[in-house]
DNA sequence: TGCAATCTACCGAACGATCGGTAATTTAGC
DNA sequence: GCTAAATTACCGATCGTTCGGTAGATTGCA
């Protein structure tokens, strides 16, 4: 899993600096950016705080690099296959199961570290939340196309999507901590439940 | 809104120590616990770091106090009242509104804070812990006793119940940021998806 | 092939700032 | 004159960051 430009070849050994940013990434999924501390994330890879200064430019840029990364990989792994199904119903279960797949299994760096925004440079608080954005807009469109065969039950498309990142990102958060159950499942009825909201019941 | 012990009697002008709790609540539903520093705090209720100590013991029984407040005010004013209510679908979705006006309306305290419980001893997590999982039963026995009456869709009840906790504090969440909306069509929206989430499609 | 020049990756030490917290002291109100 | 409330003046620890320096590998040139 690397991280900034240094990304080394799908094969070979991790490069230093992407086990650092890894490291980074991981510390501050479980304690927040704020609660992470330059010194722990050196330590967690053998190393000096100074040592560190080798690898990153400063403790801002690190988590912006690692917010960029993140919507790098949603792209990779939700994104772009999602966007090749015709059936909006279809590629909306897709994108419910992927996008929960990857924050449960690629750690949750994807959604949990967003709420760390507000750490960053105004500018690049903007970058952030205009890539999101596209990404709301998968789904919103999603729904137009749903309401347009009339197969949508009648709600606010605005709402309805926040309620669907909402209900991803929480996943994920249960997930991480005491809330245990199957996988499959865990999945399964969420994408069940979700639907049910969406649609008109079946005649 | 008095915290801790003094609550002063609920006409008269807040107590200093009331205000004390009430800005700390808020600066750190705003910036976090660890984002938020005792200076902060003081400087916000005009007094100097050491002045504060006069009314709290630690930053870490502060937000023990806040958090049993936010726990009281949510019992107050969304559990006793929808306790008495017979239907549970008509329970549930006061439940929903009561809670989420209470989210909205009177500082985020009561949720967004709970994502900082790491932040106390581990047996003052339990504490708070165990209050929530009081406030998840009561969800928990309204589907239950949709599900005995045929009402309730085939589904996981205790995945459910995440699902609507996490809607609901997802709704405060965006609220509090960008995400401007009408209250009352925010709220009504949000019965609707999550009732038509549960519910067997009507005959 | 040999050797100097350069680069990579790290170190120990220290910077100013801020953190949560304390002791002694002054001020304000009954 | 007593108590409560707030002050000034600190403490040790830690924060993010920068410094000068160095062992070891890589490169350029004779």
């Amino acid at each position: 899993m690397p991280y900034s430009g240094l990304r080394s070849a799908p094969d070979a050994a991790p490069t230093r600096t992407a086990e650092v940013y890894r490291a980074a990434a991981e510390l501050m999924v479980e304690k927040g950016f704020g609660g992470t501390s330059i010194s722990e994330i050196a330590q967690a890879v053998g190393m000096t705080k100074a040592g560190l200064y080798h690898h990153i430019s400063s403790k801002q840029d690190m988590l912006l690099r690692i917010l960029n990364h993140a919507m790098d990989e949603l792209e990779l792994i939700v994104t772009t296959p999602v966007r090749l199904i015709e059936d909006p119903e279809e590629r909306l279960r897709q994108l419910m199961r992927l996008q929960i797949q990857g924050l449960v299994r690629h750690g949750l760096v994807f959604v949990v570290l967003f709420s760390e925004i507000n750490h960053l440079a105004p500018e690049q608080q903007q970058e952030i939340r205009g890539r999101i954005k596209e990404h709301h807009a998968l789904i919103r469109e999603a729904l137009r196309e749903l309401a347009e065969s009339g197969r949508l039950r009648s709600l606010d498309v605005n709402i309805a999507t926040m309620h669907i990142m909402n209900a991803m990102t929480g996943v994920a958060r249960w997930k991480a901590q005491d809330f245990a159950s199957d996988e499959e499942h865990l999945i399964h009825e969420t994408v069940a439940y979700t639907m049910a909201a969406l649609l008109k019941p079946e005649a």
